[in-house]
DNA sequence: CATGAATGAGCTTTCATTCAT
DNA sequence: TATGAATGAAAGCTCATTCAT
């Protein structure tokens, strides 16, 4: 990936155009594989020219990248937002459950561009440090959960997060491909119940 | 995607020429992601021409989903291997569980191969009919311990599959991600049980 | 060449600033071929805005023109200066040699721009009125030496503008192309003397 | 001037190719000036595409410097070809103003090409070893002439050089810029006459 | 006026795909 | 079939020129 452009400082930019932009970019990495996207479709739908579009962000990768963090960054805020309050532990892991699962019923566009544009394999690295926090503050919410002997030990934390993410992204994913209608927050009470059983001792 | 070679029907191929060419696409596929991969890399890899690859499968995503069906269908054959003679209900689950995880510690290229070059999007679509069947048998197994009581009835039955999926991709994925070592087969029986319990009554 | 914004008339122009301008040009076109330099560079030589060359010039094209019409027209100044009160047939052909060869000597960044910067095709075009006013006296010149039975009469007259020029040109440009210090003018004598046995009976 | 692509050795280039291209991209370029020439042109009129021109001569100034080359290399060869066998030192120097005006009156465009897209900075470097070698040659000659007394002795050898290219250079220049129809090589003798009054003691 | 952002055009590169030998 | 050349498409980059503040 060649990258001699600096990308501007956000100083020389205007973030209502950034907002268009990104907007525009999820429709369309939404709608086909990454690479079936080309920045000329991006640039129409966002009414901008090819040219912004480089000097916004350099690449196309770095593109769906902003498209990804912006939109990751957000439910990370809608996370720590709804948190806050909550004491029970189970009703912690619960408001986790919903939240994401509501964040996906509210946009779509972004679950179905992580669907067609994002490679697992860059799910886990390419993370802003938002996103890392609330992934650690979710792993010692869990290994704390084990050591009261609430949560199965016999694991290791990670995987337990693998069992919550796992179970979580694909409900939402095939959601989404099965092109079923209706909102799967509404279901959250009965799958986080059947998670729960999973998780707890 | 221009095709206007005719692919060779399977009888004037060379099985082992085949072989060699996806064992090699696998390697390729399996380091980079997709569209970072040339023709000529995997042509140099498997040590044929680029007009062999043509040939054979068409096109780059023709012969990425060759080896990616190639793949399931072991998988698929090996389960129905292994279901073969299992009556009891929660032994088969627990065996599709450990068949997956087992393939995945046997053949960790395949599974770096989805990760990184094949979209979540695709998986649902694109299967060929020997995957279908398993899906739909398996589908049908799940909704039979629906029926019979033992399984969570206040899901739609391809909820069920969900959580199989979900932990089982999930976990398999973030093994190879974390470059864990080690086989998470050996886990299989903690594991299996934490999802035997999120699914059953 | 789009040219929607009016350049402003001379009259609201700052003399001193266009000045300025018009040394820095010929400092970055001396030193680079022509699409070779950006405006920018210019700019920052001329420490101006990039708006300001536009309002004064119009264009990158036309700021060369002005560049080259300014130093063309103080050679036509200086060269009508000098022809002052010479009657001698031979001397003044022999000034113009001289004034040449000075001009070249003292502005050696305005032969390094033409060396690098102007298109051959351009010399002819692309001429002010005073360069005109110049040509063609210089053309009756040696037209009126021809009919005197002075100068050859046997080809055309632009034929003797063309040994005069083609020789003080190319002796000019190789000077600087081949980094030769000293003046040119100083040898003006011998040279000159070859150029008259050239276009004399 | 970014150049990574290595241009292919000329093994793997149909020479019947380069010869159509270059032929092309001679009318193109004596028909408008460098940079207003885009390579889209040049593939259009060689029928080719883009792709082939950056194959065969990795950017635009390298193919405009092979096509220069290749046409100087032709006058080089024709220039020796037509000087075997004379040993006059007159005949010699005459032929050579012989060999080039009728060079330029068989190839007007290529003459064109130079006056357009090719800065004089450009004429001294960027040489073939052809070139080179018939610059020395013709160097070594009037350098002869000057020991034995016949050239003029007061000037360095590469003005004698200057007079005669330059001299040669404008007049086939002008005689192309002034649109004239018929041959210069016509008026070789009486022009030749004349500069060998110049440079003859 | 100066500044900075935006645009269009064109060069350059890479690669999937096709064609010819 | 293998090889090498050709093509089209799109990424990526630079710059003249324009617009808005």
């Amino acid at each position: 990936m060649r990258n001699g452009t600096a990308v501007l400082p956000e100083s020389r930019q205007d973030p209502a155009v950034r907002q268009r932009i990104e907007w525009a970019a999820v429709q369309v990495f939404a709608d086909s594989e990454f690479h079936q996207v080309t920045l000329q479709q991006i640039a129409k739908a966002a009414q901008c020219s090819l040219q912004t579009l480089y000097r916004y962000y350099g690449s196309k990768e770095a593109l769906l990248s902003a498209c990804l963090h912006h939109g990751l960054e957000q439910l990370a805020e809608r996370m720590l937002d709804h948190l806050a309050g909550i004491d029970t532990f189970r009703d912690r892991l619960s408001k986790v459950f919903w939240v994401v699962l509501d964040f996906f019923d509210r946009n779509p566009q972004m679950g179905r561009m992580m669907i067609n544009s994002v490679y697992p394999g860059r799910w886990g690295s390419d993370t802003t440090p938002g996103q890392q926090r609330l992934t650690e503050l979710f792993l010692s919410v869990l290994g704390e959960g084990q050591e009261q002997g609430i949560l199965n030990g016999q694991v290791a934390t990670p995987i337990l997060l693998d069992f919550f993410y796992g179970v979580l992204l694909r409900i939402s994913q095939m959601h989404l491909l099965r092109g079923r209608t209706g909102r799967m927050a509404d279901q959250h009470g009965v799958l986080f119940d059947m998670l729960w059983r999973a998780i707890t001792v």
